[in-house]
DNA sequence: TCGGTATAGTTGACTAGGAAACCAGATCGA
DNA sequence: TCGATCTGGTTTCCTAGTCAACTATACCGA
């Protein structure tokens, strides 16, 4: 925020969010993976847990990567019997993707993981940080406008 | 923090922060390439401009990325004719790093932009909320010893 | 009903990074 | 002083994305 010439990385706070969000996530990662899949798969599983079926391009979407990333990775959680891909009947074009049950087994155990990365960092806060926190995060997505372009 | 099943993506906290420092990071970014840089190399850049001189090993693990990644960050600045790297006359193997004119003269306008990016996000929170999250944001990196691993 | 356009998904070229093997050159101990 | 080991840096292979071109199907309007 100092207005002198040439400011430290450190003095940015989007140099610590950045570098605590980089810690929680890849400690998340390396949970996951234990269970054989990336994170980014975990969250087309769990966006898939709810609704049962879905198109690519919708998960895309909604999940901010291109469809090209999205045929990769489904053809990964395909390969690894996590999800289906079928076409669609009524489209020659569209597919829906589904979880197998294998899959849908897998979710709540990683949601368990996530729950517990989460506590791992954050459980230990005080409650009222714990709000401030999440009530100062929401509150720049909202004030901002961020949708769900970048995951990354 | 609920203990029932499965658990949404947005009830963590890890979510917003990656959320929302995705979004910062991704803007930033877009930035600093209008100038010809990716983030890693600003970081670089800012790491040198203070010191000097500094060999790759030890940027390597001031800013957490592996030697083999600063090897082509360095061809990549070398190239752009924003870095130098002379060998060390008194160690064969070893190396200096330095910036160029050029480079130093880029980075306080990077800096510029790094304080730009943050008041774009930051700059309309309350003075409070913006202490608030720095706090809570170092506690965290203390409290669990974060040191410099993951840039990403 | 058929030609143009829009849409769904795939592919290929490219990027940035990690992991591990690798090549010197340095250092240390017998 | 010379072999073993350590260290600094590079290289190769791999992963997971983006972007843009591409294929095939659907739809729409004259």
């Amino acid at each position: 925020m100092s207005a002198d010439p040439t400011s430290e990385l450190t003095a940015h706070l989007g140099y610590w969010l950045r570098f605590v969000s980089n810690h929680v996530s890849q400690a998340f990662a390396r949970k996951v993976e234990a269970r054989g899949v990336t994170v980014a798969e975990w969250v087309v599983m769990r966006d898939l847990f709810d609704v049962e079926a879905m198109a690519p391009s919708r998960l895309a979407e909604r999940i901010g990567m291109t469809r090209g990333a999205i045929t990769k990775l489904v053809d990964r959680l395909v390969a690894k019997e996590l999800m289906t891909r079928t076409a669609d009947p009524t489209d020659g074009r569209a597919q829906t993707l589904a979880l197998t049950p294998a899959g849908r087994a897998l979710v709540p155990e990683l949601a368990a993981l996530a729950d517990a990365n989460d506590s791992e960092f954050f459980g230990a806060l005080p409650p009222e940080d714990r709000a401030a926190l999440t009530r100062i995060l929401r509150g720049i997505v909202e004030r901002r406008g961020l949708t769900r372009v970048p995951v990354d």
